[in-house]
DNA sequence: AAAGCGGGGAG
DNA sequence: CTCCCAGCTTT
């Protein structure tokens, strides 16, 4: 039996019940497939609902103001993803009439939509015959065909495509690349696939030559830079505190943080008074300094490893744009921060 | 071609 | 601890 047959009666007796299975409009399938990139589907899930109900349109999405965008996307990483699920809105709503392009090749020009959620949306909503392929499907495919390019190498990325859009069942392009993905997801996991009960366990070329471990290949593992974070809290009168607005290309671009002093290494009150940032943000200022945690919090981000102190600057002096304190809960914040107002806000701010 | 971008779950 | 997740963009 060929391979597309065998997947797709393994997906219809298989499948999760998933809420963007059940419709086929744009909107909603290419909300999902945003969301979903790099990110399991029980983590993006609750989001999917949160922002269907607060966006049920892509004109409700266009309309709203970026920082609700951002605060609704918080936690789930990524954020440059928010960014520019809120600018496509804008553009498809006012540019395009709320009608999303129709082809793989249109929705290819949206930001944020790369080749595999292109070839998802067209193959979902428009049945074009454009296969997907996901972290799943390099999985699948690497070890039943036996493939060790690496798959994130040039030739790799081009020789999967390749491969996938060979194999797609071009009759019902929908199901059989969320059949693949699924298959991938739930069967052929990356550790531990169910080989005893696979569908292809006669004829995978990498269960037959034990190389389940071995495959998919993937190039080198980028290493992890240590980064040395002081925020500064500031406590003005009990009721008041200063955040600031990342800028730039670095990590939570456009969400909030308190005014930030990073060191090269793990420091102490009297190193930090002495730095210039420290004095510039404090300007004038009377405060008095108190260290919340001794030992640092340490932020794990893919590619840095944040040791953060949290230092509450206390005064009893006004500072230009300090808000309430009550407020912060509000902004757009990083995981890192909103772990941190939960341990240092008393209950009845939250 | 390589680097940068989050957070969380599994083993 | 390591690996990886319905990847994309920038350099």
């Amino acid at each position: 039996m060929v391979l597309s047959k065998r997947l797709t009666y393994w997906y219809l007796h298989n499948k999760r019940d998933l809420p963007w299975r059940k419709t086929h409009e744009p909107y909603h399938i290419w909300l999902s497939e945003i969301m979903l990139q790099q990110t399991r589907i029980e983590q993006g899930l609750p989001y999917y609902y949160k922002f269907i109900e607060a966006y049920p349109s892509v004109f409700d999405l266009a309309k709203a103001p970026a920082d609700d965008v951002l605060k609704l996307w918080q936690g789930l990483g990524y954020y440059s993803r928010a960014r520019n699920l809120h600018e496509t809105a804008k553009f498809v709503a006012f540019e395009l009439n709320g009608v999303f392009p129709d082809s793989f090749k249109g929705l290819l020009k949206l930001k944020g939509v790369g080749d595999y959620t292109a070839s998802a949306i067209a193959s979902i909503c428009y049945d074009e015959p454009v296969a997907v392929v996901d972290g799943n499907v390099y999985r699948v495919l690497a070890r039943i065909f036996g493939i060790d390019t690496p798959i994130n190498s040039t030739a790799g990325i081009k020789e999967f495509k390749k491969l996938a859009q060979e194999l797609l069942d071009k009759k019902d392009p929908a199901t059989f690349n969320q059949a693949i993905m699924e298959f991938g997801a739930l069967h052929c996991k990356p550790q531990n696939p169910k080989c005893g009960t696979c569908p292809f366990n006669d004829k995978c070329l990498a269960l037959k030559n034990d190389r389940i471990k071995e495959l998919p290949v993937k190039l080198k593992k980028t290493k992890v830079k240590k980064r040395f974070f002081n925020y500064l809290v500031f406590n003005i009168d009990d009721e008041k505190t200063i955040l600031e607005q990342r800028t730039g290309k670095g990590i939570w671009n456009g969400l909030y943080q308190f005014p930030l002093i990073e060191s090269n290494a793990l420091i102490d009150e009297a190193d930090l008074m002495k730095m210039e940032d420290f004095q510039a943000s404090i300007s004038n200022l009377k405060i008095e300094l108190s260290l919340f945690n001794e030992d640092p919090v340490i932020h794990k981000l893919s590619h840095q490893h944040l040791f953060t102190r949290f230092w509450v600057v206390n005064s009893n002096e006004d500072i230009e744009n300090s808000i309430q304190l009550q407020r912060v809960q509000d902004y757009p914040v990083p995981v890192l921060i909103e772990n941190f107002l939960n341990d240092y806000l008393p209950d009845a701010y939250k």
